[in-house]
DNA sequence: ACATTATATCAATATCTATTGATATAATAC
DNA sequence: GTATTATATCAATAGATATTGATATAATGT
């Protein structure tokens, strides 16, 4: 009942977290490279040479996911291995269910 | 497997779906549009009152919601009144958990 | 028929974003 | 130190999108 205080004029701070979320992974490409981590970590390299996306294009998207904090980047050698960052994905997906599927209340 | 087929390259479908879904929530005006509306059908000016949008703005968002079939209109004399596309909505969150969350071959 | 109310569309704009090509940084190998 | 490999950044561009103001359509009431 907490909407009676603030209201749906407001934008809920869930709200613009959430829809923060869904911009970052609403991009095919950005699904794919995600996608492509839940087999573990992988370099740049393995990642666009996979995915078949330049090396430029894979590193942008790399960053947009990496300031979301949905992958983890760790520096080995030569390569950058990036990975899933598992908690901040299913916290999100929990706010996904809470705002979308969830009672009246979840906004 | 079947990725075995098409391989990693390919933008599937499904991920092309996806993607197009999360593309229309990540709106936060849209997100907060379905958010309301889990309350029942609404008409147009109750939307637009409510979540305190100009009414040519809820229109145009409440569009690219039916037109991804989130959301559905029907008329009762003056009124048009939207309502939430359940169906869509669970399938495509299916669509979501099984790409986002779920095991390697879910790309 | 006319006024009113509800909703949709149109046109213009400003902002954002994906992509590309070129270049820079950083680590390793020789 | 120089070359090579891996990754990131920069600049430019093209296309998409949210928002606004004005106008059109559609139903109702008088």
């Amino acid at each position: 009942m907490e909407n009676l205080q603030a209201g749906y004029k407001v934008k809920t701070k869930e709200s613009i977290e959430l829809a923060e979320y869904l911009q970052v992974i609403s991009d095919v490409n950005r699904l794919r490279i995600l996608c492509f981590l839940k087999q573990g970590e992988r370099c740049v390299c393995e990642i666009h040479e996979t995915l078949g996306l330049p090396q430029n294009l894979t590193s942008h998207h790399l960053k947009i996911l990496r300031e979301a904090e949905l992958v983890i980047a760790k520096r080995e050698g030569k390569w950058i291995h990036y990975g899933l960052n598992d908690e901040k994905i299913h916290y999100l997906t929990e706010l996904y269910k809470k705002i979308i599927l969830g009672g009246e209340s979840g906004n």
